[in-house]
DNA sequence: TCAGCCGTGGGCAACGTTTTCCAAATGTGT
DNA sequence: ACACATTTGGAAAACGTTGCCCACGGCTGA
């Protein structure tokens, strides 16, 4: 025989019998409820330890809680939402809550199966980050389930949400490359049509975050936006195709790092030098943008921060669901490194 | 008031009474089983589109099933478990079966925490990732649950395994690098001390294999290791170790592309320049690895396949939990980039 | 015509836990 | 010693789903 019959699991009633007690005051003594006396206690404990029971979650979600937090995250590549996921775990860590995550992929049927699954699991809360699903459909999870949002900027009067002021961290960038002499400064940003998301997504926000610093320097004239994806590829594309114009952008700002790497990697191949030749700026300041031979100038988006404060809005949700909703918002830093410099001449 | 009283979820006997029918009937329609007319079918199904009813994963649990997959990963910064996991749920999708993942960081409490919980939650099968906890504890799991263990390298009657030959791995650089001239060749590894992980761990199998290949190309007196951790910081400080030696290597082996970003960053600032002057080779080739400015030679140990392959079997051991375990094997690559060269003379 | 057989739909117990209630036991103040 | 409050432990009913039964009706074949 390959493998023993999977043995039979150890239940509150097998504690019971072993101790001599009702699984009542199994219960009890489990949940360190009143009711049971520091003698009944030890005993049960002991006959815990000696049959070595763990509670089954599946029969404790039927009476209502299930001691779990599900995590949406919608790309595990992305270092900036390992961030957050430490921040988030830090935050939860001795509550009893266990964390599991899923993975929506950036598309939105397969986050809707995620969050609905861990609807379905009865999970005691929801942390969605960077969520691209219709403002609807979070409501909608947020009026079943405790849920905080990351990372987007809708002021929902459910659900509780934790973002970057990315409209800020734009206003940095801008500011640091026109500081350096910069004029012809370009977006590569992340193409978006749906009006609701425009409004509430990162991405739009540091477009918008970046035409209205644009403007404020006195470079409206100057806004130049190639609209790709926020993905290696999209930077490498849009990069490429702002090299073709007239007169190319002496500084390009992407929206995220992953982006210019992307971009790095297109300058490289055209025989541009960075920054020599061009400046590139990203945003999240992932472990790749402190590499050494890399040195990406990028935005701090905190992202143990945010996780921590998502933590701690969920518990205070699951603790009460009719507190009016919180809108926390982290301000971001810039850090400058060595991809970005003042233009030739 | 500010959100409404979290409407009482929709149960099987909503969806019965709305149709008419009994449970009973309900249950058949959702399972597809046997016992019920094609005009029951259509009535239930549309009393369950009509109340948007679905079905609670707690209570399937109690009844044996939950339809979930438990993935334990040990770190979700290292993009190489992105790719298992992508090749994973490419080979669960359209199986009904959900997908949730834990993280262990690599550290065998709360590892055993995430398994457990796993357990705890019903979950039909697990896949653990390179987990570090002892193989009578992954045994322990693998009693109760169907379990596919993923690069690690022991022979386990009761769990399946999945894992890179991390020997051929090793044994491909070093002959990469003997071909290209080098005769000092060093390696960074993983400091292991627990006898059976000294097995079964894929950096133990790669520093063994390691040094049987140096063994066979003659090289015995230049095996030279420097025992650290798999991490950026370890190949930071493993390599400044290294450049202090009377005569340091030409080349350096490092167990994984992440050791080998921080080999690049002690060597950059030591300003020693790659691979002029050093030759350094990784494993993983994760996709920093490919990107062009860093272009590191690496061993492709296939993550996708490894993830799909995984998912098979473990879908295997679902469905008969008495075959023999089986234990797959797969062939790594290796990809030569621009961080190997011949030696200086 | 009738015994026997399917096919269809439903009743009901079980899964493991929590929680409400209740009874018994114990303690307190006269 | 007695009434009364408090503490302690337990019985039992949920929670939502499945799957084993069984009953009923319509068909088949002799």
């Amino acid at each position: 025989m390959i493998r023993d019959a999977p043995a039979r699991r150890v239940t509150i009633v097998d504690v019971a019998r072993h101790a001599h007690v009702s699984t009542t005051t199994v219960s009890k003594v489990l949940r360190n409820a009143a009711g049971a006396s520091p003698a009944m206690r030890a005993r049960v404990q002991r006959a815990i330890a000696e049959l070595g029971y763990r509670p089954y979650t599946g029969a404790r979600g039927m009476r209502g809680r299930t001691f779990t937090i599900g995590v949406m995250l919608p790309d595990i590549r992305n270092p900036f939402f390992a961030d957050v996921l430490d921040g988030l775990t830090g935050g939860l860590r001795d509550t009893g809550y266990q964390v599991l995550h899923g993975t929506g992929r950036n598309g939105e049927h397969i986050e809707a199966r995620v969050t609905e699954a861990m609807v379905d699991r009865g999970m005691d809360g929801l942390i969605l980050v960077a969520p691209i699903s219709s403002g609807a459909h979070l409501e909608r999870i947020a009026r079943t389930v405790p849920t905080v949002v990351v990372g987007r900027h809708g002021r929902s009067t459910i659900y509780d949400t934790v973002a970057d002021d990315d409209h800020a961290g734009a206003h940095l960038v801008v500011a640091h490359l026109v500081g350096l002499g910069h004029r012809r400064i370009a977006l590569i940003d992340h193409h978006e049509t749906n009006p609701v998301r425009l409004a509430e997504m990162p991405n739009a926000v540091r477009a918008a975050g970046y035409r209205d610093a644009m403007r404020t320097h006195g470079l409206a004239d100057e806004i130049d936006v190639v609209s790709t994806t926020y993905t290696h590829d999209g930077g490498y594309l849009g990069t490429r195709q702002l090299l073709t114009r007239p007169a190319p952008p002496t500084a390009v700002f992407t929206g995220a790092d992953i982006v210019a790497m992307g971009a790095l990697q297109a300058l490289a191949e055209a025989g541009l030098s960075v920054p020599a030749d061009i400046s590139i700026a990203g945003y999240d300041n992932t472990a790749i943008a402190a590499f050494g031979p890399i040195s990406l100038t990028s935005v701090d988006q905190a992202g143990q921060q945010i996780g921590a404060n998502a933590a701690r809005l969920l518990l205070d949700r699951i603790a009460d669901r009719h507190t009016p909703a919180s809108h926390l918002k982290l301000t971001p830093r810039l850090v400058a490194r060595r991809t970005t410099a003042p233009p030739r001449l």
